[in-house]
DNA sequence: CATGAATGAGGGTTCATTCAT
DNA sequence: TATGAATGAACCCTCATTCAT
């Protein structure tokens, strides 16, 4: 069953996405989630708390999600990451935008910081642990080589370019680490 | 001379940069630049306005700076992009920061919208001048790669890292496009 | 045995004591008590039932306390009750400092007003009826006299000076009262 | 002429006394001036501000007020206190229930605590400098009688008794202070 | 007797903007 | 150009109280 601070949850995050996380007002997550001040600040210590909320718990999410697969074999296990990546990115890319929104706004960077740098470490280590088993002496600047090719191509997709070639940059990406 | 406008335009682009546009509030700006309300609302018609300026001004200087050389070979014009962007990232993170900020704070970046994509299509053609001469097939894909290589890093580099290898990044981009 | 009513009154003395009643919020009585705000709303039908509830309990008391000796000579009374409020003013400073803090918030002052002044009279007749042994015709401005000096000091230690010289003054008024 | 920052003081001061500092709202301070929200906020950073702005003026007024007279002998000067206070006290009760409140409020009492320290030195200063003439040696505990008895009798007559006998009071403490 | 989710009015404060000077 | 008093809407948050369980 779904409890009102999951509402909350779910329309906060939502918002934060189409608006930003400053240009959200608590208001505007009370009468899109249906629901009185009174209960937010019931549920959340304050505005801030609903955003820590809502990145730990994409957070978690992001983990269970990339620590999935562990038998395969590397080029298999990182064609499933870009794969993963890329579904994500075009299906719902405002939560995209909503973790670069955070990340680029220093009050909410302030906020964040421990737990976007762990994030990023957990991430890393994730896929450093894939490319040590492709090229051990390099696996640490492969991996940064590699996140920053996908945070780029989102960062362009997102951002920069009207009708980005998001697919061929795909392509290029399994090309270039899964040898197709 | 350094006029009164000016004056405003450089602490504005500071506190954004500092706190974020939507931080940042006039009076902030007024306190800062030792300026009255009534100044800033002179010369410019709202808070709005002052970041097209800024925007503006400094879509002007990339331009500059891009444009310089023309006639070296494509390899050395690589060069000079890949050390010049490096070394402006390095002692200016602030400003990188605070075009991040703006391109993923929805209200600021729907309002830039136009000059954003003005500003990522001149460089993507200016890049992409570049890789005809390399490889006139492929120009296309290799600029949108190579962009987003280095904003890949960028970001890496500004918030989700603590001691990224940024020397090596760049050293890696070197030999990758430059090939020493 | 203490009663989970006893001791939302007690918490709720407490806490009004240290911040004031306006000051205190229920919600901060149940933290403290370690009750539930129903409990509170099932004992009192309102925050101000509370602070009523406080306040006619505490007046019990003292009358209680002030009733208890009658057949001593008026000196040794006076005696009696001089020591017996510079010993409370002493052991129990927030205690007088919740009352005054009531007396002089108008919104809680209405709320009391009838209390306060039957508490008034009490005292003042109980005062009277000892001055009206001494000196018959001139009791009641010896009382309002007796009371205002008491009063007064309590002011004066409890606000306004440091190192209040609270003894002297003890002894200045048993020497005035009492003779010796 | 008359500010809106005076205005602002006076409408504050006068509700203060009426309904408490605590039981005050900005916005009835606005209403009852006349004057928008965003003014207040310009003259004074805070409520907090406020308050102590009013109390500030007003020891102001009070040391002026008890600095007057100084050739005068001492029982002419305590004659010109004690009538002086009465005065005030009987024609303008809300200024001394204003500053009581506020005395014995925990969040303005601390909020205000040097400046109600410093005030009762100077009050205390004032005073003992003209026992010292009537009795050298005891001079302190003179004054701290003396305030004491009258504060007291503020304190009385401001919120225990109906029909205080104030006047009654007064002379009393003119015949004790003056033996006329 | 006991809980705590839920409400909604109102609290203090911030802020972009205007305008008389 | 230049000032800063003045506005009013919106913001985040607190709180006494109710009610289904």
């Amino acid at each position: 069953m779904k409890t009102k601070k999951d509402l909350i949850i779910e329309t906060a995050t939502s918002l934060f996405a189409k608006h930003g996380f400053e240009k959200t007002s608590v208001a505007a997550i009370c009468e899109n989630a249906q629901v009185s001040k009174g209960l937010v600040y019931h549920h959340f210590k304050s505005k801030d708390e609903i955003l820590i909320a809502i990145y730990e718990q994409s957070t978690e999410e992001m983990v269970n999600l990339s620590m999935a697969d562990s038998r395969k074999k590397p080029s298999e296990r990182l064609k499933d990451i870009i794969e993963g990546l890329f579904l994500q990115l075009e299906s719902n890319k405002q939560f995209y935008q909503f973790n670069l929104n955070i990340m680029f706004q220093p009050s909410t960077k302030r906020m964040l910081e421990s737990q976007i740098k762990e994030r990023a470490t957990l991430l890393f280590n994730s896929v450093k642990s894939i490319f040590k088993r492709i090229d051990a002496t390099n696996s640490e600047l492969l991996s940064y080589v590699f996140i920053a090719e996908i945070d780029g191509i989102a960062l362009s997709y997102l951002s920069s370019f009207e009708n980005y070639p998001i697919t061929e940059m795909k392509n290029h990406l399994l090309k270039k680490y899964t040898n197709d």
